[in-house]
DNA sequence: ATTTATCTTCTACAGTTGTAGTACTACAGC
DNA sequence: GCTGTAGTACTACAACTGTAGAAGATAAAT
């Protein structure tokens, strides 16, 4: 099984771009992450090298430009690094979690009707 | 404000360690971490001594050992990096975490009434 | 008292990350 | 055809981490 994907903001916030996108140049992507934050061109390059050589891009050469795709969904980006917190910090135990965010109002009991309904109704198929 | 913590699997193992015990020498600590890790004495000592210079333990000499002491609670620890989670991949949308727990499985319906109660009943204060 | 086991503190080192400058290349405009 | 511009690839570097050995201090055992 490969490794458990576990990325930081900024690592994040350019993955973002591309999922967004489907697929984009490095310029593209540094106008997208620039919105939020200020960095350096070089350093979204960076990065984006540094991913696809993790292999969560892959890229191809599109005239003098560098296009990039994401090889690891959203979804399983978020599955990884809920699951890692999950473990890292309630040893595994999600119900931990749950009570955690009820305590700390970070979530509203519509929220909690919402999923309730959501896990009820019909096969939680998205 | 003080900087919202973010403590890896280790340095968590290390703090737990202490919060279960309210105060321990290294050797103590050591015991407790390595039942599930393994990890020499000194690596341990190492942690130890950073968690301090970052704030997170204080230590007295008591004889020729060690004696450390959290300070700062599981409570707060909890509270920022669940925080840092939420704000890094779901963008502060704590609903969107909860989403995510129900699709997945990883909380059942009853985790959701637990939950609910919990919210609904007393001020939830603990 | 000498030896031995225990602890602490220091030093080390490789890997990852955030961040970005530099140098080289290729295209666009004049 | 020369020059500015935009893009990529390479190099750099400091901070933080996981990991642990080496050296020094001290207490316990014989």
């Amino acid at each position: 099984m490969p490794e458990k994907i576990e990325l930081s903001e900024v690592q994040l916030a350019v993955m973002r771009a591309l999922w967004d996108s489907g697929q984009a140049t490095t310029a593209e992507v540094f106008s997208r992450v620039t919105k939020h934050r200020e960095l350096a061109y070089t350093t979204v390059a960076t990065i984006l090298t540094r991913l696809e050589k993790r292999g969560l891009l892959n890229s191809e050469s599109a005239g003098r430009e560098r296009l990039y795709t994401p090889s690891v969904s959203r979804r399983q980006v978020e599955t990884d690094m809920v699951a890692g917190l999950v473990n890292r910090l309630f040893q595994g135990d999600a119900g931990a979690l749950m009570s955690h965010l009820v305590k700390h109002r970070e979530v509203s009991s519509d929220d909690l009707d919402q999923a309730q309904k959501l896990l009820q109704e019909h096969g939680i198929d998205d």
